[in-house]
DNA sequence: ACAAAGATTGAACGGCTGTTTAGAGTAATA
DNA sequence: TATTACTCTAAACAGCCGTTCAATCTTTGT
């Protein structure tokens, strides 16, 4: 039966189409029926195959979990330039407008799961803070930053500025006219970071890169 | 019949009680019958007054606010002594904290409010995002900061910084154990963020701080 | 080919939701 | 005091919710 274009189990079919209606209205706002339908299943299949819509949840959550876990898999392992730019400390908005196809509910579900008071999302954000922690020491040992008088916080504070952006995304877009996961909103936002993080609101414009490959700016 | 210890209107009381049961468990969650047994009222004694749930929900925001407006109001006419501070551009988490009493439910209605994809939400950020763009004005005015290339996103980018706070609220007092809103949180916050936005990551600590009383600190 | 197991459906059930309605108490007006 | 207006309640209503159930259709194992 599902073998044209559509090599997905049927109940893959239904937990990315809650994935997607979860991302946009908010689990408590989207009724099974909903996803049944979206799915091209009835109400009771959903059910039947997760049991109730609180396990339905909970094995969206375990994708989602198992998602970023490939992506900040695939980040330590093929590191190497971003070490050299203080801004892309595991940089969560550039990864995942990297390994994400445009559309992908990930990021707006992402934004719930956060504030969700949640396991996964304790567990999710632990994660996330002691890939921050690592990358700040990394970035110690190597010179390109001071880990700070307060290591912890400091850490906390730079995944907290990165996780800001995917969370106020739509309002930034609103106030800018810019999309800021964009590819145009990005190369904005990372001028303006890269600068602060480089040598502090002070610092003239176009300090704080390392690496700038033509300096052909100059107005 | 309201005399004794209790001088609000029973819509009033309506109103708060819908507000610290909403910033607590979201809108969505709470229920008219949750709110009027809170309030220590019947079920259509809420509607009555407010003709509906979402009519409610519309009150509970324009409440926020007229709050925010005091509040960002008293902020602009006291100025002074914070425009010598670079890290209190406006900084909303302090503003809250010194305004509003600990237990307070507009913190964390904020939080769901700033996500909501409401009208209020626009509203609010937008004038949020004006207030931010002005210090950083000012703060240029006074030669105490760098507008940056990009001023419109280099407001948008402090703005962000200090509303991540509250945000991750909960996330981040997990993992540094300390609510970042609290009187310690906010100390060791600001004297990571001071440092960066004084001079950079690669700033060695303690400086950054304009007028720091002693520097007693040698390790 | 036959039986067992699993996938799937349509209809139904009880419970909870926001809201309505009719009416009782209470204060203000004249 | 009679009347009008307002606050408030108890009960009920219709609708939607997550979930269950019995019965089919489809696949799998032997």
């Amino acid at each position: 039966m599902r073998s044209i274009s559509n090599d997905r189990t049927t109940r893959a079919v239904i937990r990315d189409e809650a994935l997607r209606l979860f991302a946009a209205h908010g689990p408590d706002a989207v009724t099974v029926r909903q996803i049944a339908t979206a799915a091209g299943v009835s109400p009771g299949l959903v059910i039947h195959h997760f049991t109730s819509k609180e396990g339905l949840r909970d094995a969206v959550d375990q994708h989602v979990l198992a998602t970023f876990e490939v992506m900040l898999g695939e980040m330590t392992t093929g590191a190497g330039p971003e070490l050299f730019d203080p801004a892309a400390t595991g940089s969560l908005t550039e990864l995942m407008a990297t390994h994400l196809p445009p559309a992908s509910p990930i990021p707006d579900y992402l934004r719930r799961l956060l504030l969700s008071d949640t396991e996964a999302s304790r567990v999710l954000f632990r994660r996330l803070f002691d890939v921050s922690q690592a990358t700040l020491a990394a970035l110690a040992q190597a010179g390109l930053a001071s880990p700070g008088r307060d290591p912890a916080v400091r850490a906390a504070l730079l995944l907290a500025n990165d996780l800001a952006v995917l969370l106020l995304r739509d309002r930034l877009a609103d106030a800018l006219g810019v999309d800021p996961l964009s590819r145009e909103g990005m190369a904005r936002w990372a001028g303006e970071l890269l600068t602060i993080y480089g040598a502090g609101l002070l610092a003239p414009p176009d300090s704080g890169q390392i690496s700038n490959e033509h300096e052909g700016e100059r107005p």
